[in-house]
DNA sequence: TATACACGGGACATTTTTTGTCCCTTAAAG
DNA sequence: CTTTAAGGGACAAAAAATGTCCCGTGTATA
């Protein structure tokens, strides 16, 4: 009933709405990426410079754009309406309707679906890392504690972040892994508590460890301490990587990843290895959080987008306590495409 | 806040709302004078055929219109498509932003604005019509007792009464005047009462008596009955005059004219002469609802537009115990201009 | 029954708008 | 100081919109 005119108006003026898309995914776009150039956001949306010029000037003459010598940028009333029109184009696209039925088949509390393949078009990943950054500057209250773990998709979060004065305090759920500073788990924490204006502890350790290493790193009272505070976080962000890729950059040993792979391992999360129905076929010794801690987490979000990542994603939200799911549209098409064929079937 | 997003689509997308309420306005305008030509519909909008024809082809394929050989017309789509519009274009046209002001300037309780000038174009009284009949069947309940005046009008109104069967009486508020017979209040509450299904009564008398036949007549039973009951009318429908023009159609004596012009006369409604600011200058010897009568009843409805009523129409309003105005944009405009010349004196 | 009329739809030249492409000056960055 | 990417101007080519006329057809009127 809300936005029941959009669909009178689908039936008097059709181009309005393919219009009114258009326009708000050019001002989405600048938002993310001002200043730049005309040129430049055309070859991102795709479109050519003539095209994308005669809207831009449009929407400087509605006041929502600025051109200045550095490149274009959103005015004040650009970026109000924008986040306005928000939920407006997101149910025009139809993500809202996919976000209602992928949250209904994965059993999640919530489901945020960006527009996009973030494997065929890397604004998505970001447009992912915005909306991610976007949910928890909404949903962080003073005095939470964060968990996060690393990885490029959260990397884009901790980008998107807005400047904040919140006092939350940001850890790192994992260990570190592979060589990459920027990625790693403690660093993206350290970025998002100083966006936040938060504080932030590491964890100086490595991921994987010997049984005997666990034992004996688990005993020393900072990483205790660390540990500890991990456990009573009230949100945990997290990425989902693919199964094989990531062993192999974990630098498994070939037996392992030989295991992985008989068992028809998809999907990686906080260490654990998954197959398609979300069974656990392989787990690391791993210092950080661990899967039973966290069913007493109020919230455990993943991050993840990409079609190759698709049937990772559903198999760590059978396999793994988890709340939001902030992915894109090429995944949540692909996993509610098996929902269609299973109904077929049936 | 319902239609917010109006505003939002004002600021992103102008030109397709501008569209939205010319296709809006074809759909209205065949609704009210189909079936119909092509070329006709074009003079009738003051547009070209051609261009007319691009947003004709266009309503067809979305199946809100079809066209026959006697003409076009709309489609139950079309229909309804019209019905739910209505109020969202009234919004985007800014009439209910003019309704909400005109209502709070002349102390009504409802206004009702159909865009355009009466007195420019012979549709918008139709409209006016059309929009006085919409509101009577919404409002009317069954037992309610409704007077009509004459005048061409209220004609209207019963031109747009959609058949019903609405166990109603209507009465005549006024006795005979003049010469034409469709436009006599006896005749109107005939026409209304046949097209609402109800029942009707006739009021046998001249609407001007002198003084002694005046009192003969109220003692006529039939007469007095009739009397009787139109003042326990629920609803009134009545038309506004200018008050010269009415007062030489009336054929009043040369002293009475003059001692109207003289006194600023300017409006007449039941046989009362009003001045700019409302007060009585003149009063007829009527048989028929009094001026006295109106303050019991319910619902007193003035249905009048053209710009050049304008001033007759603020005067009965300030005149005249009035719940509802059922006029054209013209009208509005005039009297809400001078309201922003007070405010600008101050 | 005959006739004039208004209907929708086809056709097409003409006008207007949109689009692709290139250039120019300018300001910031290296 | 040079290079780069910015916005805006310009203009021909392409596409779309528009004005205009015609035609066969069914309807209502004479």
């Amino acid at each position: 009933m809300p936005n029941h005119l959009l669909e009178l108006q689908q039936q008097l003026v059709p181009d309005l709405i393919e219009t009114m898309k258009k326009r708000y995914r050019i001002l989405y776009h600048l938002s993310l990426t001002q200043p730049i150039g005309r040129r430049a956001l055309a070859q991102q949306l795709q479109t050519t410079e003539r095209i994308l010029r005669a809207e831009v000037d449009l929407l400087k003459d509605g006041g929502l754009i600025v051109a200045e010598t550095v490149g274009m940028h959103l005015t004040e009333r650009g970026f109000n309406l924008l986040a306005q029109l928000a939920d407006v184009i997101r149910e025009a696209e139809g993500l809202a309707e996919k976000e209602r039925r992928l949250a209904e088949r994965l059993g999640l509390k919530e489901v945020r679906i960006v527009a996009g393949d973030a494997d065929a078009d890397p604004f998505v990943k970001r447009a992912i890392g915005h909306a991610a950054a976007d949910w928890l500057t909404r949903t962080l209250q003073p005095g939470d504690i964060l968990a996060v773990t690393g990885g490029t998709t959260i990397a884009t979060v901790a980008d998107s972040i807005a400047r904040a004065k919140l006092s939350v305090e940001v850890l790192p759920a994992r260990g570190g892994v592979g060589e990459h500073m920027e990625f790693q788990a403690n660093a993206i924490a350290a970025r998002i508590a100083a966006q936040l204006g938060g504080t932030y502890r590491l964890l100086h350790a490595p991921d994987v460890l010997s049984d005997e290493a666990l034992q004996s790193l688990t005993h020393d009272p900072p990483i205790q301490d660390t540990l500890s505070r991990l456990r009573s976080a009230r949100i945990v962000l997290h990425g989902i990587g693919q199964a094989i890729p990531m062993a192999k950059r974990r630098r498994l040993t070939a037996k392992s990843i030989e295991q992985i792979e008989s068992h028809g391992g998809i999907a990686e999360a906080f260490g654990y290895y998954f197959d398609e129905l979300g069974n656990i076929i392989y787990a690391m010794n791993t210092v950080g959080l661990r899967l039973s801690d966290l069913k007493r987490i109020e919230r455990v979000v993943a991050v993840a987008g990409g079609s190759s990542k698709a049937k990772a994603i559903s198999a760590v939200a059978y396999g793994c306590p988890l709340q939001v799911l902030i992915t894109d549209e090429a995944v949540a098409d692909a996993i509610l495409q098996i929902e269609e064929q299973e109904a077929r079937e049936r």
